[in-house]
DNA sequence: ACATACATACAGACCGTTCGGTATCTTTCA
DNA sequence: TGAAAGATACCGAACGGTCTGTATGTATGT
């Protein structure tokens, strides 16, 4: 994006720009990493823009939050419009859509960032809300305790997925997968 | 710690007592709290005793989780000392190390510090290197996949931990500690 | 023309680090 | 024994850099 002073206005392109660029600097470098300047940069826009399509840093860490959440939110609900079986649905989904992520885009897009917003407790507010009014919406067919064992196991992948890049002990995704969809299964 | 200029010198009190700060201060707020005024505010110094025992900040962040790992080492490895079953020993091990954490100080003091340093890429690759060390170790009474669930699980519940107190859902943990061993067990 | 979408320049706070100086501790040696 | 001498512990202030945020100027779009 260069020359942004006398190029075509197009406020939702770099809106949009400005949101990847935070993404990736979180993913790639840590959440410590995301500075205005270096997200400006990266977008190839200056401050300026930025403050004119966010009222503050926060305002974007929350936006680029909110994002991966809907998506999560949005994968988990499609997966489980397509589960006929009642029984430990949300928990299928929820081990579909995390093990997906990291067997289809091996760089593991949202890993890191989900991580990330664990650890800043402002950020660790809403996910934990997030999950919890998930957890709460279907405790009707997934509260067994065994379906509470697969979600603790598909979280524990969200950290060996972290842990890959740097010779960590990654597991057989599709055998894990198969596996912990099985568990799931009444009987 | 009081008139710090004039009282007596002790330097292995101070220097625990910053590390203590800094772990407090990474627990209680996140990573980007340690700061080096931070720390030396809650240990009562200055910042020239600070720079005096670590050559930087970067030196006082790994001292602290060098000593989370060492902890987490030691506790592992009693509790595989005192289990006469070989298979599965480890993973046994994790688990109850893990869990227990969370039942007896229900602060939960390391989670926090735990899940922070697998953010930053710097302390990740320690951790990191740590954790494979310890599954390689065991793979020959370890390698099942069943085995590899329950330890997944496990790490589930660090970041389940972590959302506590922040309304995030709580498994009954003396329950979830009981299965997660009989899983452990052989047959 | 007017609102929107940017660029530019700057302010103020805070960051990690350095450094000179002063206290206390430890060793040396008469 | 005890005083000088050197090492260690720590203070306090300052530095250069980077951070978020603001104020203002200038182009574009309608």
């Amino acid at each position: 994006m260069e020359n942004a002073y006398r190029r075509r206005k197009q406020p939702e392109l770099v809106r949009r720009t400005l949101l990847d660029c935070a993404a990736n600097l979180a993913i790639e470098q840590g959440l410590s990493a995301v500075t205005v300047q270096a997200v400006c940069a990266a977008a190839g826009v200056t401050k300026g823009a930025m403050f004119h399509h966010f009222a503050s840093k926060q305002a974007l860490i929350d936006a680029v939050v909110a994002e991966l959440l809907e998506k999560l939110d949005a994968d988990i609900k499609a997966a489980m419009a397509t589960d006929p079986q009642p029984y430990g649905r949300f928990t299928r989904a929820y081990v579909t859509v995390t093990l997906d992520d990291l067997l289809l885009n091996q760089g593991s897009q949202w890993t890191a960032l989900y991580i990330s917003s664990l650890t800043e407790p402002s950020l660790r507010r809403v996910t934990a809300a997030w999950f919890a009014r998930f957890v709460r919406r279907h405790h009707a067919t997934d509260d067994h305790p065994t379906l509470e064992i697969v979600r603790l196991a598909a979280d524990g992948v969200w950290l060996a997925g972290l842990l890959r890049d740097d010779g960590g002990p990654m597991p057989d995704l599709p055998a894990l997968r198969r596996r912990l969809v099985a568990m799931t299964l009444p009987d």
